[in-house]
DNA sequence: ATGGTGGTGCGACCA
């Protein structure tokens, strides 16, 4: 069972990017991130007729999160989290018996921002979320963009990045929080190096640059970490025509 | 310390 998510950076610009990867990749179910789609203009037509059943909860310009897989869904949860947030930014599904949890992470913008204070209430939220989804769902996948790169080895340059955005203190407590749970990041249980990210600013030439964090993360319950026979990101799309600028992450469960 | 690019939508925002 193939799991995969992708920040797409708004699905209308990226959905021929989406088919293409899909036709390559061939995961059973993907976690969509930053769709920027209201529900009514899903391009339901074009991912049915590409072999997946979708369940989205979107909203104009900002945030929207959608999930697809070849087989069927139940149990869908969207938005339980509200925080006075209305953004889209959680959706929850059961599939084949493993239970899909996809977030966007509140990026947080800069550090001592009110923006930051509430990404890491947001995130403390999620955590709660996600301990009430283990006790009823043993085999649980927690997958999207978490806008923390975990350690100084998903970065491409820490000294540059030290308690940035994205890399601060407070930042990895919080995704610490929700790995104490447990849940392990699947990346890192077969892969140790660094060097290896999924989202390249597209300011500043950072892809060609390899100027990289890790931050697109698949976490998977203890009930599946034996379970993990391989992980990957596609880079090769962050290099395609108009791309987002994320690589779609994935883990394969056996 | 700042700015750079891209998406949305047509003016600023968000990332």
């Amino acid at each position: 069972m193939k799991i995969a998510s992708w920040n797409v950076n708004s699905l209308k610009v990226r959905l021929p990017h989406l088919e293409e990867w899909l036709k390559t990749a061939a995961p059973d179910v993907v976690a969509l991130q930053e769709t920027k789609t209201e529900d009514a203009k899903f391009p339901l037509e074009a991912l049915t007729a590409a072999g997946y059943g979708c369940v989205y909860t979107g909203q104009k310009t900002y945030n929207g999160v959608a999930l697809l897989a070849r087989t069927a869904f139940c149990d869908v949860v969207s938005d339980a989290i509200v925080l006075d947030d209305p953004a889209r930014r959680y959706l929850a599904a059961t599939v084949d018996g493993v239970r899909i949890v996809n977030l966007y992470v509140v990026n947080g913008q800069d550090v001592g921002t009110e923006k930051y204070a509430h990404k890491l209430r947001w995130m403390q939220a999620v955590r709660d979320m996600l301990a009430d989804e283990l006790t009823r769902h043993p085999q649980l996948v927690v997958l999207g963009d978490f806008n923390v790169a975990p350690e100084d080895r998903d970065v491409h340059d820490p000294k540059r990045w030290h308690e940035k955005i994205l890399c601060s203190t407070p930042e990895r407590q919080a995704l610490r929080a929700m790995l104490d749970l447990p849940l392990h990041d699947s990346f890192r249980l077969l892969e140790q190096g660094p060097g290896h990210h999924s989202w390249w600013d597209y300011r500043l030439m950072a892809f060609p640059r390899n100027w990289g964090l890790r931050i697109d993360l698949v976490l998977v319950s203890e009930g599946l970490r034996t379970r993990v026979r391989a992980v990957g990101i596609d880079r090769d799309t962050r290099a395609w025509d108009r791309p987002s600028d994320h690589a779609p992450v994935w883990v394969d469960i056996a």
